[in-house]
DNA sequence: CACCCTTTGAAGCTC
DNA sequence: GAGCTTCAAAGGGTG
C-alpha cells in the first residue's frame, strides 16, 4: 500500500513486530536481512508490521520536523484543510502520500498543560482528559518507563498516524463522497458504513455547526486558568482526530471500529474511567461525548482510582461494563458514600482488557458487513468468514490492521505500564473456565484423530447426524468415544487435504502469514464449502492470488488449533496429524453444510459477484 | 446466567 | 526456544 512506502524502510525488513521496539540500528540490519531471498512467510507477515512501523517512524520523524507548533487554528479548519487536501488526492494520491496521507487529521494541537511535572495529570486536567482519553498523549514520566525499554524510537501514540481513507482504495471515492457530504468534521465513512475511522468523524451537527460553536466547545479554555487550551494534543495520533467539542466521543484511538459496533474497542465503562459514580455512569463513547460536549470540563466529575498512569482507559472494564450512559446523569447525583463503596468494589473488579490484535480489529470493523451480507448472526459462523477474509486480504490491507494493532498495544502499554496479559488469565472466575478449557483440550489431544466435532464433520446442514452434545454445542461425544463414529475422510478429498499448499511460498497472500499457516488456513474454510472441481469456478480470484483454497483442508481449523502442537504450523499439522486435520468427507458434507458462511464468503469474494444472503446461497448449492 | 462456538494474534506460561 | 494456553470481540445457542 502506498502509505507504506513513505517509510523508506524495507517493507520486508521486519522479522517480527517486536522489531518496532528496536532501535534504528537494528532496523537497518533487518533491512539488510530483507535482501535474503529466504524469507519465510512469518517474515512476510512481520514485515507488514515493520513496514508500517518504519513508515511510522520515518513519518514521525519527518512529521515531527514538519509539525508546526500548536496553532490557534481550530481543529475544524485543520481537518477541513486536510480533507480538502485529501480530496485533491483522490486520484489515488490519497493513499500514496507519506505517512498515511489519507488521514485528514494529522496535525493536532498540543494539549500539554494538563500534565503535572511528574507526568501525571492535574486534577483539572485529569477531569478534562479523562473524558477525552483517546486524545491523550501519554508518554511522559512513568508512562514512558515501560515503553522506553522496548521502543526507544517508537513514536508515541501522538505520532501515530492512523488510516483514514487508505482502506479499500477502490472505495475511497465513497469515503470522500461522504466526506464532502458531511458538513461536519472531516467525516470519512467507511465504504461499508464501517470505515475504520468512521467513529472518529461521525460527529453530530450539533457539535460541529460551522461557525457556531456551541458553548460547550469552550472546553478549549481551561476552566480554571481561563487560558485557551489547544484543542488537541500536538502529538496526538491521527487516530484521535477529534474536534474540541467531540473529543470525548472518541473513546479509543481505534474508535473507528466502534460506531459500527456501537461500542468502543475498549468499552468505556465506569471502571474504564473509574469515576465515582459507578452505579450508572458508564462512560461509553456516547457518554463521554455527552459529558465532554455538554458540560464544561470542570463540570465533569473527576474520576477516581485512576490507573497508575493517572489516565483512564476504556480497556478498563468492570462488571458494569456496557451500561447505558443514560444513567450517568443520575449517577452524578449519587451520594459519595455509596460511590465510595461501589468504587471499592470496582477496584476489585477492575479489569483491563487486552489490546485488540490485528484480527480482532479487523473483525470489529468487518463483522457488521459480513452480517449484512450473509444474513448470519451467529458469531461463530461470522468469525469463520472473517477468518477467511482475513487471509484473503491483501498484504497492504492486513498491514493496516497490524499497524493499528501495534499502536493499540503501544497505547495500551503506555496507559497501563504495569499491566500484563497475565493479569487477565485468572480473571474468569478463578480459572474455572481456563481449567475447563484445558481439560477439554487435553481430552482432544488424547484423541489422535481428534479432529472434529460433528458440527464440523457434518456441517450445519446435517445436524441430524450430529451427536446430542454437538447439537447442544457441547463436547462431541463421538469424538470422545472414538474416531469410529467420525471416520476419517475418504481419500478422495483426503488427497487434496493431505496435500500441502501447492506452493506456499510462491504466493504470499497476506502479511499475516505465519509460515505456511495463513495460506493453509485461508484455504481451509473455502475448501469446506467447495468441492475440488468447483473451486476454480468459485474462487477464480483466489487462484490468481492466494493458493487455491481447496488444496488444503484443515476441516475444522479450530479443532486443529486446539489440538496441541497443531496450532502453530499448518504444514506440520496437516502432515503430521493428517488424520486429525482431515475432515471426513469433509469436503463434501461439511462443505455444503458447513457453512453457509463459507459460501457466502466465497461469493462475496468474487469480484463481480454481489454478496448474497447466506440462505440463498446455501439453497442454491443444495 | 454462564458457557460454548469460532476466528487470529499477542502474550504468558511450561518444559 | 518450542509448544501450549489464555484472552481479546461478538452474539446466537444451550443447559
Amino acid at each position: 500500500m502506498p502509505q507504506l512506502n513513505g517509510g523508506g524502510g524495507d517493507d520486508l525488513g521486519a522479522n517480527d513486530e517486536m522489531i518496532s521496539f528496536k532501535d534504528e540500528g537494528e532496523q537497518e540490519e533487518k533491512i539488510s536481512e530483507n535482501s535474503s531471498a529466504e524469507r519465510d512467510l512469518a517474515d512476510v507477515k512481520s514485515s507488514l508490521v515493520n513496514e508500517s512501523e518504519t513508515n511510522q517512524n520515518s513519518s514521525s520523524d519527518s512529521e515531527a520536523e514538519r509539525r508546526p507548533p500548536p496553532r490557534s487554528e481550530t481543529f475544524r479548519d485543520k481537518t477541513r484543510e486536510s480533507l480538502e487536501e485529501a480530496a485533491k488526492r483522490q486520484d489515488g494520491g490519497l493513499f500514496k502520500s507519506p505517512p498515511y496521507p489519507g488521514y485528514p487529521f494529522i496535525m493536532i494541537p498540543d494539549l500539554t498543560s494538563p500534565y503535572l511535572p511528574n507526568g501525571s495529570l492535574s486534577p483539572t486536567a485529569r477531569t478534562y482528559l479523562q473524558m477525552k482519553w483517546p486524545l491523550l498523549d501519554v508518554q511522559q514520566g512513568a508512562l514512558q518507563s515501560r515503553q522506553a525499554l522496548k521502543d526507544a524510537r517508537s513514536p508515541s501514540p501522538a505520532h501515530i498516524v492512523g488510516p483514514f481513507c487508505w482502506e479499500f482504495p477502490g472505495q475511497s471515492d465513497l469515503s470522500l463522497h461522504q466526506f464532502h457530504l458531511s458538513n461536519k468534521v472531516p467525516v470519512v465513512q467507511h465504504p461499508h458504513h464501517v470505515h475504520p475511522l468512521t467513529p472518529l468523524i461521525t460527529y453530530s451537527n450539533e457539535h460541529f455547526t460551522p461557525g457556531n460553536p456551541p458553548p460547550h466547545l469552550q472546553t478549549d479554555v481551561d476552566p480554571k486558568t481561563g487560558i485557551p487550551r489547544p484543542p488537541h494534543p500536538p502529538d496526538i495520533s491521527p487516530y484521535y482526530p477529534l474536534s474540541p467539542g467531540a473529543v470525548g466521543q472518541i473513546p479509543h484511538p481505534l474508535g473507528w471500529l466502534v460506531p459500527q459496533q456501537g461500542q468502543p474497542v475498549y468499552p468505556i465503562t465506569t471502571g474504564g474511567f473509574r469515576h465515582p459514580y459507578p452505579t450508572a455512569l458508564t462512560v461509553n463513547a456516547s457518554m463521554s461525548s455527552l459529558l465532554s460536549s455538554r458540560f464544561p470540563p470542570h463540570m465533569v466529575p473527576p474520576h477516581h482510582s485512576l490507573h497508575a498512569t493517572g489516565i483512564p482507559h476504556p480497556a478498563i472494564v468492570t462488571s458494569n461494563v456496557k451500561q447505558e450512559s443514560s444513567h450517568s446523569d443520575i449517577s452524578l447525583n449519587s451520594s459519595k458514600q455509596s460511590d465510595a463503596k461501589k468504587e471499592e468494589e470496582k477496584k476489585k473488579q477492575v479489569h483491563i482488557k487486552k489490546p485488540l490484535n490485528a484480527f480482532m480489529l479487523y473483525m470489529k470493523e468487518m463483522r457488521a458487513k459480513v452480517v449484512a451480507e450473509c444474513t448470519l448472526k451467529e458469531s461463530a459462523a461470522i468469525n469463520q468468514i472473517l477468518g477467511r477474509r482475513w487471509h484473503a486480504l491483501s498484504r497492504e490491507e492486513q498491514a493496516k490492521y497490524y499497524e493499528l494493532a501495534r499502536k493499540e498495544r503501544q497505547l495500551h502499554m503506555q496507559l497501563y505500564p504495569g499491566w500484563s496479559a497475565r493479569d487477565n488469565y485468572a480473571a474468569n472466575q478463578q480459572g474455572k473456565r481456563k481449567k475447563r478449557k484445558r481439560e477439554k483440550q487435553q481430552a482432544e489431544s488424547n484423541d489422535l484423530s481428534a479432529p472434529k466435532k460433528c458440527r464440523a464433520r457434518f456441517g450445519l446442514d446435517q445436524q441430524n447426524n450430529w451427536c446430542g452434545p454437538c447439537r447442544r454445542k457441547k463436547k462431541c461425544i463421538r469424538y470422545i468415544q472414538g474416531e469410529g463414529s467420525c471416520a476419517s475422510p475418504p481419500s478422495t478429498d483426503g488427497s487434496l487435504l493431505d496435500s500441502p499448499p501447492s506452493s506456499p511460498s510462491s504466493v504470499v497472500p497476506s502479511p499475516s502469514s505465519k509460515e505456511s499457516k495463513p495460506q493453509t488456513e485461508q484455504m481451509q474454510p473455502l475448501s469446506l464449502t467447495m468441492k475440488p472441481a468447483h473451486q476454480p469456478l468459485h474462487h477464480p480470484h483466489l487462484l490468481a492470488g492466494p493458493p487455491p483454497p481447496s488444496l488444503v483442508q484443515l476441516g475444522n481449523s479450530a479443532a486443529a488449533r486446539k489440538t496441541p502442537g497443531a496450532s502453530s504450523h499448518n504444514g506440520a499439522l496437516e502432515h503430521g496429524d493428517v488424520s486429525s486435520s482431515r475432515q471426513p468427507g469433509s469436503s463434501v458434507a461439511s462443505s455444503m453444510a458447513r457453512s453457509s458462511a463459507s459460501l457466502c464468503h466465497s461469493l462475496s469474494l468474487l469480484p463481480n459477484t454481489s454478496p448474497q444472503p447466506l440462505s440463498l446461497v446455501t439453497k442454491s448449492i443444495e
